[in-house]
RNA sequence: GGUUGUGUAGCUCAACUGGAUAGAGCACCUGACUACGAAUCAGGAGGUUUAAGGUUCGACUCCUUACACGACCA
């Protein structure tokens, strides 16, 4: 079965490469040594690429373990033979070697203090990374102007959010776009809807917002549509014939006619009506701390495309069924026949998305685009794609299809003719409200104002809803339970915030002790394990960055900051800070919390979440 | 019907891409606030990774087949 071509490296692969990265340096040069030791004590050649190393498991000593088995055949050895004798050359000829065990066929080898006091100091100044920077264009959100935002928009505006501040941590150029679905039968459809329903109320006279006044008139529409169609069906006609009679759809469909044709009329409501529903939508982004560089409407692009059907009937590339309609075959793709302009030589769907693609890569000259959009439109996007491939644009290989799995209820299904579906402002007030409760029952904030209590309960509202989202792989579905939604304890967004926060009153009563954090701590002569370990999930940010971006999953970024965030707090508990009578021990300690602090921060602002001095 | 994705503890999710005794959270049980913030920490119990075959030193991961659920294309 004949594929898809294979594309080509994923552009963000040379971020992993690019720079030395001081673990990743670490674990490069033991590879080298191993590969030294192997050459040394067998005279075998094996490249270092070759080894396969992996973090030591928690309940063994070590940081990194060589995995033996592959070895044994090419140096004609036991596997824990060789182990023995690699483990001990390390030690002997690796300064940065404290000591090895060999647990069968697996080596674990033991870093020195001295070493990771080293990756301690230079955790503050990680490089930023590309040698080259991408560009990469982000499109996400492109929301229907004929209703609010629900809680599926709500999973693709913070991971489109989230991965666009992830590429733009490894240094790419990054552009976020918002491509608003503002023309189309579903426009008009509210449209006649408020005309016939409407009474000219505006959102000001109802006391509605914008969007959700659209949305009213919408499922009007709906309502009576449904009527009309049953109307007819009860009196014999078939169904799918009385659901193009119904007299709403045929005005609906003569609206969209006078608005295609520029009916001032037509076109002056429709400016009206969407200025209510950006309005909305604006103020939904605002609150839940989205932003775009750049908005395209529909209406501007629509006519956009049909210049490069053009110009693939021209190449014969595409061809012309009898009827006139244009064609693209993708069958050696492994995908269908398409259509790309329908016999009267109006537009389907694809012919926008063939002229959208060619007009973002006039304004931003991208390498990479990314489309943030559901995997009900996995195929869509394979079609677009070899499309472009197939007329031979530079940019098709950039092009890549984000695709996420929708949000279940534990009823079920959202579907709008059921009244299931979440309403992303409701939610957002319910999740800051659950905040708000909890924060007051805990009973920690005194000596807040009245407007940063406020600004907490959003904080650790949507940091709760946020991580809840962002924490499961953008890839598979997921079932969003409203009560775990707001949950703060656990594996949770509340839980990373408060550990911040603690921290931040460590910080505060050492700044008050007068003690200096930023010191030089390398004289220390011996770690507590639970500091290295510390330090060790400290100096994996940017590995984890570099995985979230080549991998598009912030949810990779979630898991690393509750890791974090773990690690402290064991290391808060079993080890005393400010009872420490070592003053340099103190001081290291502290500057380990600072440390953390500056991590969460980061790795939360990932997410687009933000974290609190005290809650 | 064709294509495709998913299936892991009671529930929600992980598992560094083929490596050690499959890990977390919630819920359940047991401990720790007179030390720096208990939205915390330590521990217990909970698994035939949907099923059956196969590949190999080694499989949640790769290959068959079947089952369940979802999406898309007609």
């Amino acid at each position: 079965m004949p594929r898809l071509p294979a594309p080509p490296d994923a552009p963000f692969h040379q971020f992993l490469t690019s720079a030395a990265f001081p673990v990743q340096q670490l674990e490069s040069d033991l590879k080298a040594s191993l590969s030294q030791a192997i050459h040394a004590l067998f005279g075998a050649a094996v490249p270092a690429a070759q080894l396969t190393i992996q973090p030591t498991r928690k309940e063994f000593a070590g940081t990194f373990t060589l995995v033996t088995f592959p070895l044994t055949k090419a140096l004609g050895k036991g596997p824990e033979q060789i182990g023995q004798a690699l483990g001990e050359w390390l030690t002997a000829n690796d300064a940065r070697v404290s000591g090895y065990n060999v647990v069968k066929g697996f080596l674990n080898v033991e870093i020195a203090d001295a070493e990771w006091l080293r990756q301690f100091s230079l955790l503050g100044q990680q490089p930023g990374v590309a040698d080259k920077p991408q560009r990469v264009v982000v499109e996400y959100s492109s929301p229907n102007t004929n209703k609010p935002l629900h809680l599926g928009h709500l999973r693709n505006n913070f991971l489109g959010y989230s991965v666009a501040e992830i590429l733009k941590a490894t240094g790419a150029t990054v552009s976020k776009v918002n491509l608003v679905n503002d023309r189309g039968i579903h426009i008009c459809k509210s449209m006649l809807g408020y005309l016939r329903f409407g009474h000219a109320e505006t959102p000001e006279s109802a006391g509605i917002k914008g969007d959700h006044l659209i949305g009213k008139y919408y499922v009007l529409f709906e309502r009576h549509y449904r009527e009309e169609v049953a109307q007819l069906t009860a009196e014999g006609v078939d169904p799918k014939i009385a659901e193009k009679q119904a007299p709403l759809m045929q005005d609906a469909q003569q609206m969209l006619r006078q608005w295609e044709a520029g009916d001032e009329e037509v076109v002056s409501l429709w400016r009206r009506m969407n200025g209510w529903v950006y309005e909305g939508h604006n103020a939904t982004y605002a609150a839940i701390g989205v932003d775009f560089d750049k908005f395209y409407y529909e209406s501007d692009i629509y006519l956009l495309g049909k210049e490069r059907v053009e110009e693939g009937l021209q190449k014969e590339l595409f061809y012309r069924k009898d009827d006139g309609s244009a064609w693209v075959d993708l069958t050696a793709d492994g995908l269908d026949e398409k259509i790309l302009l329908r016999s009267d030589g109006t537009s389907v769907y694809i012919t926008q998305d063939l002229g959208t693609a060619e007009l973002k890569y006039q304004d931003f000259g991208y390498d990479s685009s990314i489309y943030v959009i559901a995997d009900e439109q996995n195929y869509h996007m394979q079609v677009l794609k070899a499309t472009l491939h197939k007329l031979g644009k530079p940019y098709a290989a950039g092009i890549q299809h984000l695709s996420y799995g929708m949000v279940d209820l534990p009823s079920g299904k959202m579907k709008t003719r059921e009244g299931t579906v979440v309403d992303a402002d409701e939610l957002v007030r319910e999740v800051i409200a659950a905040a708000k409760a909890a924060t007051l029952e805990k009973g920690k904030t005194e000596g807040l104002t009245e407007a940063e209590l406020e600004s907490l309960y959003e904080m650790l509202g949507l940091g709760a809803l946020k991580y809840y989202l962002l924490k499961v792989d953008p890839k598979k579905r997921m079932l969003f339970n409203p009560e775990e939604s707001v949950r703060l304890e656990g594996d949770t967004g509340p839980f990373i915030q408060y550990s911040h926060a603690r921290i931040a009153s460590i910080l505060r009563k050492a700044a008050e002790e007068g003690v200096v954090p930023d010191a030089d701590h390398t004289g220390l002569s011996e770690l507590h394990p639970t500091e290295r370990d510390l330090i060790q999930e400290l100096a994996g940010y940017s590995k984890v960055v570099a995985e979230a971006a080549r991998t598009q999953s912030p949810a990779v970024v979630a898991q690393y900051a509750y890791d974090v965030a773990k690690a402290y707090n064991r290391f808060y508990t079993e080890l005393p800070i400010f009872v420490e009578p070592d003053p340099a021990r103190k001081a290291f300690r502290v500057a380990l919390s600072a440390q953390t602090a500056q991590a969460i921060k980061a790795s939360m602002a990932l997410l687009g979440i933000n974290v609190p001095e005290r809650m």
